[in-house]
This record gives C-alpha cells, sequence and structure tokens, in this order.
DNA sequence: CAGTGGTCTAGACCACAGA
DNA sequence: CTGTGGTCTAGACCACTGA
C-alpha cells in the first residue's frame, strides 16, 4: 500500500476541477459516497474535506438535495485583531504606551444608550496612546462599565493600556466591531500629530461578556493607516 | 440509552470551564484520551469538539505538549464580503448602478508597479457608482488586466457592474484587500455628494487568479458608512 | 524514547428535505 | 419514502516534538 489519501489531496482535486471549470458554478457534486468511491478514500475523509469548502465559501451543501458550487462564491475575509503591542511589535518597531487621562463618573447619555446600561451606571474612562518607534500610532478612547467590571476602578493604567488588563481578566467574551472613516477632531489631531480634518481610520468595538455590557472603544490610527488581510 | 454525547455538548462544557476560569489562560487541559473517557464519547469526537476551539482561537495546541487555553486570546473577525448589490438589497434598499467612464489603454506606471504587470500590458479602466434608493452608495475606479482578462476588452459595463461580470468569468480567486480613510478629491466628491476632503471608507482589493494578477479595484464609500462585523 | 495530537477506516444510525 | 449530508464509534497508524 502506498498509504491513505489524505483530505487535502481530496480537498485540492475538488478545487482544481472547480478551479478549471470541471464543475462550474451552480452544479451539483456527486455524493459523498462517490466521490469516496472514486478517491478510494473512506466516506469520512471526503466529508472532512467538504467541510473545509464550505467553510472556505466555494460550495454550499444540502441533506437530500446534495453538494453545489456556490454562484457567487461568499467570500470572507479573516481579520485577526491583535493587541495594540503585538501588532506594532511585529513590525519591527518598539512599542511605547501612553496614559493620557482617566476619571470615574456616570455614563453620558449616548453611551448608556449605546451600550444598554441601566440609569446611574458609572464608568471609568480612559484616554491612552500606543507609539511605534515613538510615532503616533493610535489613540484610544475607552469606557468601562464598572457594574460589570467593578475591578476597573482601582485599576492602574499608567503602564499597561487597557485592552491589556481586559484580556487578562475576561478569557472569553463577545465583540461587535465596527470599521469607518473619521475627520481629525482637535484632541485626535493633537495626540496624533495631524492636521485638523484630516481623514483618518477608525475602529470601534463593543465587548459583552456573560451577557453583559463591558466595554466601549473607539480607535484612532494615525493617517495613512491600513489594515489588511488576503483570502 | 440516552444517545451520543454530542461534539457540540463536548465543546460547549469545555467553553464553559474556560470561561468560568476552571482553565485560567495558560493551563494545560487534560489530553483528548482523558476527555473522552471523561465524557464517555470516542476520541474523535473530542478531536472535533477542540478543532472548533482552535478554529475560534481560544486554546492553542501542540503534539506532544498537550493543549494549553490561549494567553492572549487570537481573537479573528470575519468579514463577509458580499457584491455591492447584494449588500444593498440585503438592507432593503433598491439597488442601481451606473456606469461613469470606461476605456482601454496602457496601464500606468504606479499600477504596473502595483500589480505587477508586464511592460506594455494593455489595461480597461472602468469608473462606476453604486446607488441605494438613488443615494449614492459606493464610487467605483477598476482596472482590469486585459492579458489575463482578454474578454474584458469587449464586456459591456452600462447594464452591469465589472465586479458582478468578474465573479462569473473565474469562480475562484486569491485576494488582498486592505481597509483605509482617505479624502474625498473632486470626483470622489462629485460622484458620492459629499464636500471636498470629506474623510471616506475606503477598500482597495487587488485578485489575482492561477497565479496571475487580474484586477485592482478602489472603493469608496459614501460619507458616514460603516463596515461591521461580529465575533 | 514516549506521549500528544492528526488523520484515516469501516461501519452505523440519524435528521432533514426533495420527489 | 428515500437519498443526502451530519455525526459518532472503535480502532489503528502516523508525525511531531518535548523530556
Amino acid at each position: 500500500m502506498a498509504g491513505h489519501v489524505t483530505y487535502r489531496e481530496v480537498k485540492a482535486t475538488i478545487l482544481d476541477r472547480i478551479k478549471g471549470g470541471a464543475w462550474p458554478p451552480g452544479a451539483l457534486l456527486p455524493s459523498e459516497v462517490e466521490l469516496a468511491a472514486e478517491f478510494g478514500t473512506a466516506r469520512a475523509t471526503v466529508s472532512r474535506a467538504m467541510r473545509d469548502l464550505v467553510e472556505d465559501g466555494l460550495v454550499e451543501r444540502k441533506r437530500k438535495a446534495g453538494t453545489r458550487v456556490r454562484k457567487m462564491p461568499l467570500r470572507q475575509a479573516r481579520l485577526d485583531i491583535p493587541l495594540v503591542r503585538v501588532e506594532v511589535e511585529d513590525q519591527g518597531a518598539v512599542y511605547r504606551y501612553a496614559l493620557v487621562a482617566s476619571h470615574v463618573g456616570a455614563a453620558p447619555d449616548w453611551l448608556r444608550a449605546r451600550m444598554g446600561l441601566p440609569g446611574g451606571g458609572e464608568v471609568r474612562h480612559i484616554l491612552c496612546m500606543h507609539f511605534a518607534d515613538g510615532q503616533p500610532y493610535q489613540f484610544e478612547d475607552r469606557w468601562i462599565s464598572l457594574d460589570s467590571a467593578p475591578d476597573a476602578r482601582a485599576a492602574d493604567f499608567t503602564a499597561e493600556g487597557p485592552n491589556e488588563w481586559l484580556v487578562r481578566q475576561v478569557p472569553y467574551s463577545n465583540v461587535e466591531i465596527s470599521f469607518s472613516a473619521t475627520a481629525a477632531d482637535a484632541e485626535q489631531a493633537q495626540h496624533l500629530g495631524c492636521a485638523l480634518g484630516d481623514a483618518l481610520f477608525r475602529v470601534e468595538r463593543q465587548t459583552s461578556w456573560d451577557g453583559r455590557e463591558l466595554t466601549f472603544v473607539r480607535l484612532t490610527y494615525h493617517r495613512g493607516y491600513r489594515m489588511t488581510a488576503r483570502y
């Protein structure tokens, strides 16, 4: 025996047939049983390959209906969301963090509405900067609900950013993230070293844990920042 | 017998233990064999659950070293990249497309460098607009290599956008995508109905197929556009 | 070397949805 | 009803890598 046929080989073969046009968009593929017979593998191996192809957005599967090549390939980009520090260090630059301001108070109305906080909820508001090789990299404007994370009231954010602190506190969370463009206001322009009104890339992220809203953060990047992915 | 224990149940149980702090970040989990014994399942079932957890970025696995809870949860957002038409229609709005300009010519130097095209390569350059309920939604500035896609020379883009045409031609492709913010230039401001210099969200996408560079597109969105994902 | 995850097999039963 | 994918089992061998 020359060894088993792997699911990777099966996947590659199927992929080649789709790429090559042998199975055009919309086409019905043979059943798992038929493919297993053709490739000389167990059905589970074909199934494993197919699961990958579904995940890659290339085929659709329905019970009884079978497997079809997607007409409009539903492609999805996977964006890694690292800590700023890791992102900077991965570029080979020296990372530096600086706390700008921090205070505790009642949540403003817009934040209560946005995060769905109860009335009278207290929050800790933190402004801080992240630098790469001494250049402004990211301006962070964060609100942490003290109802959900009471330990944040006394946490020390002078040496370490709130993100790194939070990651240690909460091992798992649900996140809604959004990307947009914004014109630099006076505060952002000052900290990021750009002109008022410059177009800046902005990420807003709201994190909940165990069904409770935990933190809302607005990250504004230096002029010219790009976020890149492949798929 | 009350039936089998499913891999989803195994996954949920492990997830609960991680969330609950029973297995804190960095902790070593029991081996698959031990977990299979505990849950009363086959090892393959535990393995299936673990594969999901790896994909979700919650644990790391190494042969011989075992499975550990990730210290810094490497979270990744999955961004769906639909056709503009689908994106607009999914919002319940009426989609409209309009061709602005199109011509064939030699690729400019910056594009040749960016796409890695050979000297003397011809490209088709297309400018077009996408509307939602009559409002400007996206301005598309696309270049298609005629070396890679000769059929694009004669294709008719008056009724249908080049993206939909390309998707039909090429069932599979490799994509590099990047997101950034840009200040509206005169042309963008005119077509998107905003002021000169307004901060706009921009997507740049370069697509290759079968190892050849196929198309480069710059998509500029209307003022206030957000791209959102959950993870 | 030995323990861990990675994969394949052959078989089985089930859930769903098309005909 | 019947064919399809979805999953689980019990067992086996392999590949990598830490001790």
